[in-house]
DNA sequence: CATGAATGAGTTTTCATTCAT
DNA sequence: TATGAATGAAAACTCATTCAT
């Protein structure tokens, strides 16, 4: 009667549990400073039971990683409007990133505390950063267009980026809040720093 | 003939060798992921050595912490020009910031990566940073002089030191070269971020 | 139709699938060596299958063992021509242990590998080792006729059923051929070896 | 004083004293059936000394083969009377093998045990048989000069090794006792055995 | 002072066995 | 009856720390 894919304890339930524990440990101890079992025992399941939806602590990790870089880009990238001005661009991505960003915050800080460790496979770092590429193309186009500041367009990005990154580590650590205003507010700064 | 306790390369020079390797293999592999064992051999001593230096590979690891947050906080605010315009201190700011870096990349990055880790005591976390607090006087004051945008203080100096961050990393992962033209030109991208 | 008790191949199937997935295992990994749901694997049955048919790993290796004893012995000593001459005797045990080898050379290793092993229990250990006590009786007659040489009958017994050892195990691992003429002549020097 | 190599905790005794209760384990319980930790109990020492001297259990079980392996061709092998004639041959060598065996009688049956294992490693497979390489070469000799039966040599030699190993195991089971006499008879059965 | 061999607690991982389906 | 997902006890192995030299 019930339709599988709307049992909660229907196929994946564990291996959600178990993902969602590993994030919260991996980001509050770091990857070494994690034990399986103590995984294991936040997931609610045995600590054997890991190792049959994960081949290893290593690929458990991979799978975090990938799940969570794949998200945030989808959020972001999905339906994106191409052909819309810098200025609004910059809104959209800007926007996106910082909603996907409240609604997983525990999975940015996943992907900021491990980004380029040495335990991720390839894969991992194989995960193009789409992000990266499609701002780096309209930055590009934008500073053709004299809208932008000229120079590498690395170095805009790298500005934006990291100023948004630092806002979210100011949220995280209580330095800010992350009000609608605030997001606005650095989204303008940001603005600022990069046009012509 | 030269007194044993004010020989500077003698004193301490075990302690700096371990002091130096711990800081390279933190960097490459983190905390937990680093042995004991590898720190001595990569600085030359005897395993057993490191423990009459340090209590605990804990008290190791808070001190490379306090001595290179003391490090670059007195490079940078030793002999601040307190009483100059806010752009020239942005400047002088951001300089000192960029050299340090530059002569401690790894110092830096270690910095970043063991910001409030688990392991950290409370010395290490008492550490205010002043950095911070010298920042946030001088952009309350130029607010005032309705120099910099209103709002949240902590909000600009997120996208300052976020934006530093950025292409710093930007730079260890090598998508941007660090020539004086680009930490200037993201030294100006900052001051229109938050000029008024 | 057909009574299921008495359709050998319906009724026993599955127990047969493991004991023969088993016997491979064990003799090429060992007891120790061999995962139950390998077994249940190689047998094409689940894991917990083989719990329906063996109370535990250890019962079964003892019906693997008890089994393929039982069946040499039978093989053996079926119709034996208990009243012929020694030479004679001879010549039917090495031809029918020597075809029973050929025909389960698996079982013939999986009982020289596992002789007096800790795992084997009591029925295992007590199963007589019936081809060596109707040998003994055969060689004590065959000593009392001074047609064999006098001494321990353990030890002629040791040295034929040795070399008959030697010579299969020469033969799993090539260096020789089980040919007619080989077996016929390994056949001739145990003759040799112990007569008179 | 005391010159390091005659002192009983000299270098190799905690090395010495594993390699010994690996071996009385290996035989009693197989490779896969010895916990590690039971090895360093019996050998009094910590579990995690063991892998100060040998990398993994694996590399424990090779040295242990290797040893013991080359230490009974030496046994046998070394000055060697290889001009004396053929029945004189077998009696050196039956008897340097049956004196290493009487002394050596757990190495003995771990060689017999450990035998072609899958964790034994190229090393070990790769020691040359000498003692195999030896006999074949003085069989082929003696055949040449109709003083050995005709046929292929490894079939003789199979057969005189494998009554050795059916002496001894029938030894180790308490079947036979293994007396001045009984070794010499059983040599003698195998010079019958395989003379022309 | 400096060392590095030694250790046992803790880590990742495997596996015999159970039990809900 | 047959299954295979789940498990926890136990395996191999690592490493922070100590201490005899």
């Amino acid at each position: 009667m019930t339709p599988p894919t709307s049992n909660p304890t229907a196929t994946g339930a564990k291996r959600e549990a178990i993902l969602d524990a590993a994030l919260e440990l991996f980001v509050e101890r770091g990857f070494h400073g994690t034990a399986v079992p103590a995984v294991a025992d936040r997931a609610g399941v045995g600590a054997g039971t890991i190792y049959r939806y994960f081949a290893s602590k290593e690929a458990l990790v991979n799978a975090l990683y990938q799940q969570a870089k794949g998200a945030i880009s989808e959020h972001v990238l999905d339906d994106f409007p191409t052909d819309a001005a810098p200025r609004e661009l910059l809104n959209v991505m800007w926007t996106r990133m910082a909603q996907w960003v409240i609604a997983n915050p525990r999975a940015f800080a996943f992907l900021e505390l491990h980004h380029h460790a040495s335990y991720l496979d390839e894969d991992s770092r194989a995960i193009e950063d789409r992000l990266f590429g499609f701002a780096r193309m309209f930055v590009v186009q934008a500073q053709g267009a004299r809208i932008l500041k000229s120079g590498q367009p690395e170095v805009l990005i790298a500005i934006v980026f990291g100023a948004f990154v630092g806002l979210m580590r100011a949220s995280w650590e209580g330095r800010v809040e992350l009000t609608p205003e605030t997001l606005r507010d650095g989204e303008q700064c940001c603005w600022e720093a990069i046009r012509a």
